[in-house]
DNA sequence: GTTGACCCCGTACCATGGTACGGGGTGTAC
DNA sequence: GTACACCCCGTACCATGGTACGGGGTCAAC
């Protein structure tokens, strides 16, 4: 029942559509049944995974590396210890943008709190803890 | 005192040579005094703007958006009101970026949590709690 | 004074992640 | 049966964020 032509898929993951063949393209999203005519037919998951897609974008993922978080999805062929090995990769990868992200959220609230007690604050208080971090 | 050539900013920061003079047309890094002979000269603070631009790139900021985040620095000439807004709005950015970064953490984590216990695991395990989260 | 390591600049090129274009088929509505 | 909206495809084009190239100047060491 209910599936969805391209551009609806386009439309509800919010993307243009010819981002979704871009996609195909790439292998991010699987190649979907076609009707008689040629046409794309996908069914709601595939929206799932086109916003999951941009989710992972935003926060500094590449395709590439989104396609591998992707195929870390449980393949019953593929051994587990090594889909259990390639996401504790990610996981360390994403803690170590969630300290970088906390760093920068503490000097803009930081910022926030000199601002709001007015008066003049360090030239530099954006740079401050920022720095080194590992890496 | 002890300042820096173009090459041992690039070296300190971890990025190509080029990449400084690309900044500076940008107007990420501010255009240093030069020698006699035309050489730039920096001092140690550009190697903190710059690991803080390269930070701030690798959690999903454009250089557009770096750039904004730089201007956030004080300036007794600009309105108090007005860097806080701005530098709110970037807070609100960076708390979106974290829960998208959590909810993926998540995933990973149960799976491998899933993995770990052995067994099947949903199709979709990745997919499951991405979804919407608004915009 | 010339070799070698480094700096300058402008311009060209590259990869990533799309987006647009244009010529052609489809399919329902009138 | 012909509009009109929508789908297909291949290919071209675009912006961002660099990176490389090549011709020329600098400067310390020998």
């Amino acid at each position: 029942m209910n599936t969805l032509r391209t551009a609806d898929v386009a439309k509800q993951g919010g993307v243009n559509l010819e981002t979704i063949r871009y996609y195909e393209r790439r292998g991010l999203l699987p190649k979907p049944p076609r009707t008689a005519a040629g046409y794309r037919t996908f069914d709601p998951a595939a929206v799932r995974r086109l916003r999951f897609i941009k989710q992972a974008q935003a926060i500094g993922f590449s395709l590439k590396e989104v396609k591998e978080l992707l195929a870390l999805r449980v393949d019953p062929r593929t051994s587990c210890a090594d889909v259990r090995r390639r996401a504790e990769a990610k996981i360390v990868d994403i803690d170590e943008k969630l300290r970088a992200l906390r760093a920068m959220k503490r000097v803009l609230v930081r910022l926030t709190a000199a601002c709001a007690g007015q008066g003049p604050v360090s030239e530099c208080a954006i740079l401050e803890s920022l720095e080194e971090r590992g890496r």
